[in-house]
RNA sequence: GGGCGAUUAGCUCAGUUGGUUAGAGCGCGUCUCUGAUAAGGACGAGGUCCCUGGUUCGAGUCCAGGAUCGCCCA
């Protein structure tokens, strides 16, 4: 029985993965991490998870987000907080509705109550939990620690009242209130549409264009313009593609600071901007005057229409607006307050009445007689025709232009003034301002760029939708005429102190029967029609999540403000924003300190991955194939997040070849011969660096900077250079400590043993975070051996840096051997002479200072060079050459303009002369421009040349020759390593084990045997051979033939 | 139309406060090594650092303008 469980170099990780979850499942290891922390009373780290919509498939952007939820909170659990992870739900929401509209095969509002509102919400809440078992099995596969067995749920009743608490203080402070916008509305469905609804539906259309005379009837004293007077009978000219809504005008808006003149065309007057003179009144205009439109203001004009004429005082005069511009029309702009977003604050802040005879179908009412009860839209060529008779129409066109039409009925919308609910949230505007300060944006240009910009320019919230499926608003207002009595429900307790009966279910329709009496009138009180925008739910959830402040008052108290949040950049003004501005609303601070904003997910060809599109990757694929592990870890370590990822199953499969083979295969070599010396778990667990080569105290030393800078980095929430600091470790573990250090394995050597575990297990514990299910196998196996225990890596504490084990000395002697090393393969790469030739000696040239540091190495270098000595050259040498380099970043400050001088004058020097200077036995000067300038040993860089009559290669000052001439002792040696290369394969060929004893037995060609005969022992140690036989004599029936350097050689190895 | 971001090798990405020969991995070609490896190593081909100006002794890096792409919003 081995002391640790053999590993399979071929592993399937997939295959491990679901092993180790079954491990994790069975000891409960992620209640286990919690309840340790929570019981060791650990400081809180908190996590708040942004609840997706289980009413579809969750894809492989959604592993994205779940991977870097998860990665922060694991490191921090690791590092001794107690971070609870609660999962949540959203489940309300017009995207839901419409699901279940599909399946209906309905359409419109007018439908949905046909069908019944109630029976309509029961789908929609059968709905949202439809792919539930998708989530939570995805969830729990890619290894997301997030309680899934308590998650908030927001259509709960409970979840619904916290709404309601926070409502009703919001309504306290006077800062929810109903008020009127402009909105796209589409008159068939009878709702308002979302900007995400609008974007979709904008088509090219071909509108009518109208030019019309809006005759001045009054100039206000005050506005006299000396030169050349507007006089009542000019006509001002607007200009609008919505004929329909000249029917309210109510104003016309300048711009103050633009430029109008006065023109006249064929007797007749115009006003407008002086940049449109030519495009509206062509060729023929003669410019009377000119002057700004701030001398318009308060001019009164003819209204083209007076069905409607109450419009207040300053109604059908001139009035200046900050939105007008002269790119189109006439730079005089029609103003019908309930039809334009731009018109309706000019007329809040004119005081104009708000007039709007459009019902909410789309019809003209009765005041406007001539047009009643006719579609704005069909109206128009008969009030262009009117138009036309009174007059009033200068010129009609057609006009081409992209419009938004309702995406799922194509009826143009109509920008259509209605009443709706309303957060004050411009009164805290400032104090989100000062709180998004405080926030730890990653990247950072999110904190005044897109989020901040978004606060600068905030708006009311309009917060109600007119529709179903949401959190009702609970606002009951009494019906009683000229009642204004209201109010706003904080609690189901307040319904019922209201004698209200109060429904099990807090949705509609039920809690639309809920009638209350006025305080005020006595008078019955229903409640207001709307529900909620749902991302107000998804911004409770600090709160709601707990049923603050019902009960959970402790927890929401130390979990708030969150540590922690992660989404995608399209939450900046979704979830971002709600958590922000509600917390900011109701506490006055903001509910997460740093956050972490996700780019996009496109597919290889930079296509968005959608399912339109049909480039999806199935995530399940990527796991089947590749694992959880190389999915996460793709995620966290090939890029910064935000940068948006180029996905496809390939390039994790990259990542996975990249990184994880490499640390298994390091790994699966420790087994190997650990487990081939019969080693117990006790032989290696100690480590004593005292018995420690140069090579271990390099992997050490090298680790405990690893360690450093992987703390430091997922501090910074910085996981992407966290993850490739522990690549970069893994990568030197394996191809320079386990390569140059394989002999000593073989040998059973203990230090050897006890530094690689130890640094495995290190390993382990830093990639916990990032690939859970790999690190726990590793830890696992190696800290425990093939004994069943119910520890993990994750109920360990993340590793500290040691400074004892730090040595940067020897890790830049390492480092100078191993350049040695790469040049001198480089130069036997170029001379053609392979690695298994032994040569007699190489020629390092390096500084004093690197000679040192590669000495104490030189057995490890002579053994990659595979020569027999090594021979330093340093700057004294006579073989060397020097050029001298000038220090650009010390010299440049100091010369300015007379860099390029000085350089020229430092070339130019004596290099045998500088390198005295540098050694400090000279001092040495360049004189540039007549001035004396005294350079230090850091204003110049020796570069030294190669050597001749070696076979060398060079780079940036070092250089290794390599002495190239062979006698008969060489060549034998280099004959005898070929033998040895030749016998290992036809082990490898036999399928023997690599400690199986052979008897080995050669024949062929003299000259090989002669070679073999001088290096017998060499050879059998090599093998593993316990006997050998050679030459004519030998027994090698049944052996294999192969040839060396042309000649050939049998071998027969049979186990012994 | 506005805001934000990106653009470096065929592909995926690094590139520090501005410092003079711009890097890595993958892929490709040639060679090599193998007593762990799905591996490792060497060499090679492959670059208008998106473009144009500017600042500077010096710009992939800083500034301005433009192009293209993406996101968010109108």
């Amino acid at each position: 029985m081995p002391a640790f469980r053999p590993v399979d170099p071929k592993q399937s990780f997939p295959e491990l993965e679901l092993t180790v979850l079954q491990r994790w499942r069975r000891d409960d290891v992620f209640a286990r991490q919690l309840a340790q922390r929570r019981d060791a009373g650990a400081p809180i780290w908190s996590f708040y998870e942004g609840p997706p919509t289980a009413n579809g498939k969750p894809g492989s952007h959604h592993v994205l987000a779940r991977a870097f939820k998860d990665v922060y909170p694991r490191y921090r659990a690791m590092r001794g907080h107690y971070v609870p992870r609660k999962a949540g739900w959203d489940c309300h929401g017009l995207p839901v509705e419409l699901e279940v509209e599909k399946e209906l095969g309905i359409s419109s509002k007018v439908e949905i109550e046909e069908y019944g509102i109630a029976e309509f919400n029961a789908r929609c809440r059968e709905s949202v939990f439809r792919y539930v078992e998708d989530w939570n099995r995805l969830t729990e596969r890619i290894g997301f620690w997030i309680d899934l067995d308590d998650p908030y749920v927001t259509l709960e009743n409970d979840y619904i009242e916290s709404v309601w608490w926070s409502l009703r203080r919001i309504w306290d402070e006077g800062r929810l209130y109903r008020g009127h916008k402009v909105v796209p509305y589409c008159p068939r469905c009878g709702t308002a549409l979302s900007s995400h609804e609008v974007a979709q539906g904008y088509d090219d259309v071909e509108d009518p264009s109208v030019f019309v005379r809006f005759p001045v009837l009054e100039v206000p004293p005050s506005n006299e313009i000396p030169e050349s007077p507007i006089e009542p009978g000019d006509s001002l000219v607007a200009w609008t593609t919505t004929p329909w809504t000249l029917i309210s005008n109510a104003a016309l808006a300048v711009g103050p600071e633009i430029e109008y003149v006065r023109a006249e065309l064929d007797g007749e007057t115009f006003v407008l901007a002086r940049d449109l003179v030519e495009r509206v009144l062509g060729e023929g205009g003669e410019v009377l005057a000119h002057f700004p439109g701030s001398a318009l203001a308060g001019i009164r004009y003819e209204p083209p229409f007076s069905f409607i004429s109450d419009y207040g005082p300053r109604g059908h005069t001139v009035l200046e607006g900050d939105f007008v511009t002269t790119e189109e029309g006439t730079g005089i702009v029609h103003t019908a307050i309930a039809f334009g977003e731009d018109d309706f604050r000019l007329g809040e802040q004119y005081g104009i009445t708000l007039q709007n005879p459009v019902r909410p179908d789309g019809t003209f009412d009765r005041r406007v007689t001539d047009f009643a009860g006719r579609y704005v839209k069909d109206a128009d060529p008969e009030i262009v025709e009117t138009l036309r008779a009174s007059g009033r129409l200068l010129r009609a066109e057609v006009y081409e232009h992209s419009y938004p039409h309702c995406w799922r009925c194509g009826t143009p919308l109509l920008y259509y003034a209605t009443s709706s609910w309303y957060l004050r949230t411009t009164e805290v505007r400032d104090r989100m301002l000062e709180e998004n300060e405080q926030i730890g944006w990653r990247p950072e240009h999110v904190k005044h760029g897109r989020f901040g910009k978004w606060l600068e320019g905030n708006v009311d919230w309009a917060l109600s939708r007119e529709r179903y499926w949401g959190t009702p608003l609970p606002i009951w207002e009494c019906g009683s005429e000229g009642c204004e009595e209201r109010f706003c429900a904080g609690s189901v307790a307040d319904l019922r102190e209201r004698d209200g009966d109060v429904p099990d279910d807090l949705h509609r329709p039920y809690i639309d029967d809920v009638v209350l009496r006025c305080a005020a009138c006595g008078d019955e009180m229903h409640r207001v029609k709307e529900v909620i925008d749902t991302w107000y739910d998804s911004g409770a959830m600090p709160f709601a999540q707990f049923h603050y402040p019902f009960e959970g008052e402790a927890q929401f108290e130390e979990r708030f403000p969150a540590d922690y949040i992660c989404e995608a950049q399209d939450q900046t003004r979704g979830w971002f924003y709600s958590l922000l501005v509600e917390a900011v609303l109701l506490f006055d601070r903001t509910s997460y300190r740093n956050c972490v904003c996700l780019g996009l997910i496109l597919d290889p060809e930079g296509q968005k991955m959608s399912t339109s599109r049909g480039n999806v990757v199935d995530p399940w694929e990527v796991l089947a194939t590749h694992g959880a592990d190389a999915f996460r870890w793709y995620y966290l370590s090939s890029q910064q997040p935000w940068a948006g990822y180029r996905f496809s199953a390939d390039t994790v499969g990259e990542s996975l070849r990249q990184f994880l083979l490499t640390l298994w295969n390091t790994y699966s070599f420790f087994v190997l011969y650990a487990n081939a010396e019969q080693l117990e778990v006790s032989d290696v667990d100690e480590l004593l660096v005292a018995r420690c080569s140069d090579l271990d105290r390099w992997a050490l030393s090298r680790l405990q900077g690893t360690v450093r800078t992987v703390i430091e980095r997922m501090d910074d929430y910085d996981c992407t250079d966290a993850g490739r600091a522990i690549a970069g470790y893994v990568e030197e573990l394996s191809n320079w400590y386990v390569r140059l250090s394989r002999r000593r394995f073989w040998e059973g050597d203990r230090a050897a043993f006890a530094t690689l575990r130890h640094c495995l297990l290190l390993v382990a514990k830093l990639l916990a975070p990032f690939t859970p299910f790999v690190a726990d196998e590793i830890h696992a196996n190696l800290s425990h051996g093939a004994a069943d225990s119910d520890d993990s890596v994750h109920l360990r504490d993340f590793p500290e840096p040691d400074p004892e084990l730090e040595n940067g000395e020897l890790e830049a002697g390492v480092e100078a051997a191993m350049r040695a090393i790469e040049l001198g393969r480089a130069a036997r790469a170029q001379a053609k002479v392979k690695n298994r030739q032994p040569l007699r000696r190489a020629v390092i040239v390096a500084t004093e200072a690197e000679r040192a540091e590669i000495e104490r190495l030189g057995g490890i270098v002579a053994g990659e060079l595979n020569v027999k000595e090594i021979e330093f050259v340093s700057e004294e040498g006579e073989l060397i050459r020097y050029s001298v380099k000038p220090n650009y970043r010390n010299l440049g400050p100091r010369f300015g303009k007379q860099m390029p001088m000085a350089a020229a004058a430092i070339e130019a020097l004596d290099p045998d002369h500088v390198a005295e200077a540098i050694r400090g036995t000279r001092r040495i000067g360049i004189n540039v421009d007549g001035q004396e300038h005294e350079l230090g040993p850091d204003d110049v860089t020796l570069v030294m040349q190669p050597l001749k009559g070696y076979e060398v290669e060079a780079e940036a000052g070092r250089a290794v020759a390599l002495a190239l001439e062979l006698d008969d002792g060489l060549r034998r040696e280099g004959l005898a390593r070929e033998v040895v290369h030749a016998i290992q394969n036809a082990r490898r060929r036999a399928g023997l084990d690599v400690s199986d004893r052979i008897a080995l037995a050669l024949g062929g060609d003299a000259g090989l045997l002669e070679a073999a005969r001088t290096h017998q022992d060499y050879i059998a140690g090599e093998t593993l051979a316990t006997s050998v036989e050679l030459g004519p004599g030998a027994d090698v029936d049944g052996g294999v033939k192969t040839t060396i350097e042309g000649r050939p050689l049998l071998i027969a190895v049979r186990p012994s």
